[in-house]
DNA sequence: CTTAAAATTTAGATTAGTCTAAAAAAATAT
DNA sequence: ATATTTTTTTAGACTAATCTAAATTTTAAG
């Protein structure tokens, strides 16, 4: 059995991984773990010997396949718990990062199908984001960010790129909500705002706010 | 916020007050959490140091009044978890107990106020014991052991004393099920044996199986 | 290609929770 | 009332996860 840490760590290097498609630093983990640089060399270590990831001192880290699965399977559980929460107990999207980072922990695997079928096998929890299914694969929707949506196509609101809380209560506050239809109608050169229909509705939305959405064709 | 650890002593020392009513003893306590008296010794100087328990050495402890606050909250989490496992998840009631002993430390209040609008504000989890509303008050149903059932009488089976999976499973493997109604037609002088109508039907049960067994009077 | 800066690791401490072995206090038995 | 047994506590040590400060390695700059 892994502890809360190692798993923690596990996502971890898989997020960075996967942001950055290569080994990842250890600066970059300490960061992301709000911890520092010596603590995460000590981790590594141990991750190591217990043979979960790749590690050679100075060089970078990387998963192995057992650790890319008990990473994966914290992300499962993860959007699970998210899904149920919003779902079944009437959360709002931006409350229920926290609490999901306690359920992602519990260790049975009976638990977690079990869940996924009371949900119905949801593929997206809910801030758009792909529920890997029991044997770690990804459904995942070829999606862009709105940044770069064509003008006068129609697009549908399919995920966030930031999960902060004041983001998601910004984007509620809008009426920017998942599976809304969304065509841009003009792009300002100067700052790159966009003029745009939100299910027929006139919006503004700043290039800062469009580079944290994402969009697929309709 | 308490650690894993310190809820678990809370909870543990709540339960043998409960049993004896009087302080507790470090060595019970040890049993109780399969630990060593030392270890015991050292978590309650420290849970006496948070005044969650009252401890002078040598004379066993209680829990103050915030003490029996979180015991008291972690036992009504346990519960709720234990009723959304078995009513939602389709789990059976010999499989939840350890599920639950990890779920029950999930801190979120607004989780358990959720999770208990979600469930139907339940009085009672699947094994009977009465789950405490979020002020700590217990519904108690008033029960008695079917071993000292009256002959001829009927009874609603309510709750188990024994909670392990061994006797849950005999349990179901031979009708006893909460809910049912019950009528002792003899009880042998020998061995306290009962002849009974489960729903009508005659089963026999030992001694042994009836003083685990909760009765109300129908 | 040498040097300065940045990143990483090592060394040595700290805290929480645990242990064993020994000491001290309380309970029990003669 | 004293001796023996049981219970509890103390002392000292260990592991996991963390830290700071110092040393080392790598990277980048001139």
């Amino acid at each position: 059995m892994n502890s809360f840490t190692e798993e923690n760590y596990l996502k971890a290097i898989y997020k960075l991984t996967e942001q950055t498609n290569s080994e990842v630093s250890t600066n970059s983990i300490a960061e992301k773990m709000s911890t520092k640089a010596a603590t995460v060399t000590d981790m590594l270590k141990k991750l190591s010997l217990k043979k979960l990831i790749n590690y050679q001192k100075y060089q970078g880290v990387s998963l192995t396949a057992s650790g890319k699965k008990i990473a994966v399977s914290i992300i499962r559980k993860h959007r699970l718990w998210e899904f149920f929460l919003v779902e079944k107990l009437n959360f709002k999207w931006d409350q229920v990062h926290g609490i999901a980072e306690e359920l992602e922990h519990i260790h049975s695997n009976e638990l977690t199908e079990k869940l996924d079928r009371f949900l119905g096998f949801p593929k997206f929890d809910p801030h758009g984001d792909p529920i890997p299914d029991g044997d770690g694969k990804f459904h995942n929707a070829k999606s862009q960010l709105l940044e770069e949506a064509v003008l006068n196509k129609s697009y549908i609101i399919t995920g966030v790129v930031d999960h902060s809380s004041s983001f998601l209560q910004y984007l509620d506050s809008t009426g920017i909500v998942l599976g809304k239809e969304i065509k841009v109608k003009e792009r300002a050169v100067y700052d790159k705002s966009l003029q745009a229909l939100l299910s027929g509705k006139k919006v503004f939305i700043s290039n800062e706010v469009a580079k944290n959405i994402l969009v697929s064709k309709k």
